[in-house]
DNA sequence: CGCTTCGCTAAGCGCTTGCTTAGCTTCACG
DNA sequence: CGTGAAGCTAAGCAAGCGCTTAGCGAAGCG
């Protein structure tokens, strides 16, 4: 269950031991949750005192915040620089393929990202959710554009962009290396999701 | 977020202040979660002080295994009443209508289900584990008998089952009344699995 | 050198947690 | 009517929580 984050993925975040404690927190809420969490158990990954916690950040659910705002621009990003098809069905695939590789690599990011949300202040809910809402619309634009196009066959718009989200971010839950490389299971989903609305 | 758990579902949990107290536990852990819902909390629910849950229930962890241990029952009773067709096509649709629109009905305590196993103890998380594989071979089952007559087309056959029955769990995530009725859900739903495998 | 800033620790504060204890009331039953 | 079980509450305990305070040593700088 527990899985060192990548600390390359967390570059930016300065200083170092700032650093520690932000990837400390994300293995730790991953495997059991942010309620579950406590600030000595991240502390401790981190290799401090809990006190030097409060010297990076104000408080446990800020702590949360930056992982989980970090993460849902991470995954806008990956489907944004995935969108680059020519055709709505070339840009569904890669989308998917992206978005569920992502999650697979990433899996304990996303599961904070995913499972976490209830945890949030609501300023910082606010925030993500706009984050959110524009990685539901790069989906559903590529699904209009198929309809318009005839290439896809989709009877409700926003249930089946709903599905296809539903299916890449529920990686998230389940995943774990032993069930195979990121990659492939992203094929594997590009191509279940375009079977799901082609025409 | 909080939906009031039907009482009928849980008519067999006597006595009633028994009863009062495992609903008002599933509706403190889907919305909060297991870690964040305090003992004062369900008991308060339940119109009780908090020792009162002692006299029914030996621990909290105990409430959560009661509820996880027949959700899980509940659901593979729904899988396997559903599987009743004649072909793996129409077996295939009706095990996922009906399994949608379970985790979409009862999504309170579909939550509980899927999202509050690692507060498990060992013990009982094995036990409900058991039925995790049962209701995963009931896909399978279908699946493999459709390849083999030649109505599914399927390559990868356990990340395809995990797809199917992911799309089906991931709807206890999301799913509010306002989304729509089970039912037509699951139609929905049982179309789009149908789709991703077909030959 | 003297002084400040930075990153950290040891200690602990006020509060909440899951759960226990002691005792009250209600009611079935001989 | 007397007795005991069942179902509940008021009070509280030990432990652990998020977070604060006071202060220490190293580094940077005039």
């Amino acid at each position: 269950m527990s899985a060192v984050t990548d600390p390359l993925v967390w570059e930016h975040v300065q200083p170092a031991a700032a650093r520690r404690l932000l990837t400390g927190a994300v293995d730790a809420f991953a495997e059991r949750g942010f309620q579950a969490t406590t600030t000595r158990d991240i502390a401790s990954r981190a290799g401090m005192s809990p006190a030097a916690l409060y010297v990076h950040y104000p408080s446990k659910e800020r702590l949360l915040f930056e992982i989980s705002l970090y993460g849902h621009k991470a995954a806008l990003d990956v489907l944004r620089s995935a969108d680059t098809g020519q055709t709505p069905v070339d840009r569904l695939r890669s989308l998917v393929e992206a978005f569920t590789a992502w999650h697979a690599e990433h899996h304990t990011i996303a599961r904070v990202v995913q499972y976490e949300l209830a945890a949030l202040s609501p300023e910082h809910l606010a925030e993500v959710a706009t984050i959110r809402r524009a990685i539901s619309a790069q989906i559903e634009q590529v699904l209009t554009d198929g309809v318009a196009d005839g290439s896809f066959a989709v009877t409700d718009l926003p249930g089946t962009t709903l599905a296809v989200l539903s299916l890449s971010i529920d990686v998230a839950r389940w995943y774990t290396p032993h069930r195979g490389d990121p990659a492939t299971l992203g094929k594997l989903y590009a191509d279940l999701a375009h079977r799901m609305v082609q025409a």
